[in-house]
DNA sequence: GCAAAGTAGTTTGTGTCACAAACCATATAT
DNA sequence: ATATATGGTTTGTGACACAAACTACTTTGC
């Protein structure tokens, strides 16, 4: 069967950012402190979670201020999106059985 | 939601170990080497994974010789069938969108 | 006005661990 | 005897997940 382990995206597949990235992938953009609940992760976690993915050109965080407090905004880039569907393929097909 | 990164078994998590559960989770047992070939993995690694996989006590290794060779047996445990089912449950669950 | 507490994050330190390379033991072929 | 193959295990190292500590401000008592 040849299912190698490396089709799954290893900056994906991590659970903290799996689970960052089915949140994102359902909304048109959602900001820290709303992940951080929606989540249930760490501010220290999602922090450097959310640099990796940007990292990886998964997500793009956008910074503004609401009223005088500061506002992290972060969302899908379509090559997120599309490695996101890539991955949710490849594991579906490692897991069927 | 409050879906927990922690419900992935972090040991069955793992890409390599993932992908030998599965082929484990379908034979009644399979040795060291179909593994190997199977699994695209070096021996040095496929060893590490199996044992850290005996550590957790989802599979049983049993050493035999077939002939004058040496042969490792490896069979998924009631437990070890168990978690991956869980496992897989819980995944399919994070992923549903 | 000013200290304490809250909000919104980022940086740092530490322990874990995946991976491949090196190694070990034995058997077979030249 | 030397080399090559088989069937693994052990070791070294670089990556990285996580929480705790920290930064930078703002709001709330008093």
């Amino acid at each position: 069967m040849a299912l190698k382990p490396e089709a799954l995206d290893k900056v994906i597949h991590e659970p903290a950012r799996l689970l960052i990235m089915t949140h994102l992938y359902v909304v048109t953009d959602a900001d820290f402190v709303y992940l951080k609940r929606a989540t249930g992760m760490t501010a220290g976690n999602l922090s450097t979670h959310l640099t990796k993915l940007e990292g990886a050109g998964f997500v793009k965080i956008t910074k503004s201020f609401q009223g005088k407090k500061p506002k992290t905004t972060c969302k899908l880039t379509a090559k997120g999106r599309k490695a996101f569907e890539e991955y949710r393929k490849n594991i579906l097909e490692v897991l069927k059985t």
